[in-house]
DNA sequence: TTCTTTGTTCCGGA
DNA sequence: GTCCGGAACAAAGA
């Protein structure tokens, strides 16, 4: 499930392959993912030159260079395919080679130059693309809510203190709302949590200043391992069989219910239950 | 057929 | 009016 690392490491992939190649043809096979798709917006794109590409939060952001952006949010399994016309057995680190079953969820297919195809890939289709003018980013509801990015100076202790004060929400639910701070989801919430032996349901105001700081650090140390590991949960971007990864055997709680509990001398249980209906990972034992 | 997964939105209660 | 948790929703596979 693609979080902030994920959405990094694909925004880097796409950054060196296909930043200064321009967009020849879009093919749009299927109407609608999480919403239904403007065609009209999409001739924006043909003939421009991608001049950049970036990342807020969870969203990607494709320049062009007529003024015009592709905003993406990957939802659970959006993924993207760069391929090779003709040569469909080349590969780099990021050249896939689509599985015949794997066609069958291809969605949007952008023709690039230099014989190249981008292909956005959804199983789910839960993910989107919208284009749209980048000076409309600002009022873009998806953009304009979110809070700052974990990994900057912003989200720091001062600003985690003073956001705290009063608030009554577990700090399970805290750190998943993306208001507070964008780019963590359930996965790296849980392991957060589980690394400063944090129990998920304390109330946020109750959180001692010596818990704050573990929260803020483990945040960072976590994001920063998982970009440089290439995103713990997409793996298999870089595996020719298309196949999940072994991403599991990464994790510390994160779908090990009822395993024991990895921290040295603790002889505690993972526990699963349900906080707003998202399945909670975290130790008995050492997450008091 | 039912359950699971996610981020987002909506709704009712406090 | 605000805050919070729980439910609903999207699609598809097991």
């Amino acid at each position: 499930m693609p979080e902030l690392p994920e959405v990094e490491v694909v925004k880097r992939s796409l950054k060196n392959n296909i930043v200064n190649l321009t967009i020849k043809k879009v093919s749009i096979l299927t109407n609608k993912l999480r919403y239904t798709i403007d065609e009209k917006k999409f001739n924006k794109t043909i003939n421009k030159k991608i001049i950049s590409v970036k990342r807020r939060s969870k969203y990607l952001l494709i320049f062009l260079n007529n003024g015009f952006v592709i905003l993406i949010h990957l939802g659970m399994t959006g993924k993207f395919f760069i391929v090779k016309k003709n040569k469909p057995k080349q590969k780099t680190s990021f050249y896939y080679e689509i599985k015949a079953n794997d066609v069958k969820h291809n969605h949007i297919i952008f023709t690039l130059n230099k014989n190249l195809k981008l292909i956005y890939n959804d199983v789910r289709k839960f993910g989107f693309l919208k284009v749209m003018h980048k000076d409309d980013l600002s009022k873009n509801a998806h953009l304009s809510k979110l809070g700052p990015e974990p990994l900057s100076k912003k989200f720091n202790f001062t600003y985690f203190k003073k956001y705290i004060f009063n608030k009554k929400k577990n700090i399970k639910n805290l750190l998943m709302d993306q208001s507070f701070v964008s780019g963590l989801g359930n996965i790296y919430v849980n392991e957060v949590l589980f690394l400063s032996k944090t129990n998920p349901k304390i109330i946020s105001y109750n959180i001692s200043t010596i818990e704050i700081k573990k929260i803020i650090r483990y945040i960072k140390e976590v994001l920063v391992k998982s970009i440089d590991k290439g995103g713990s949960s997409i793996k298999n971007f870089n595996n020719s069989d298309g196949r999940e990864g072994e991403f599991q055997q990464e994790f510390n709680v994160y779908a090990r219910e009822g395993q024991k509990c990895l921290k040295l001398d603790c002889r505690g249980t993972i526990k699963k239950i349900f906080t707003s209906n998202r399945s909670t990972f975290y130790c008995n034992r050492c997450q008091k």
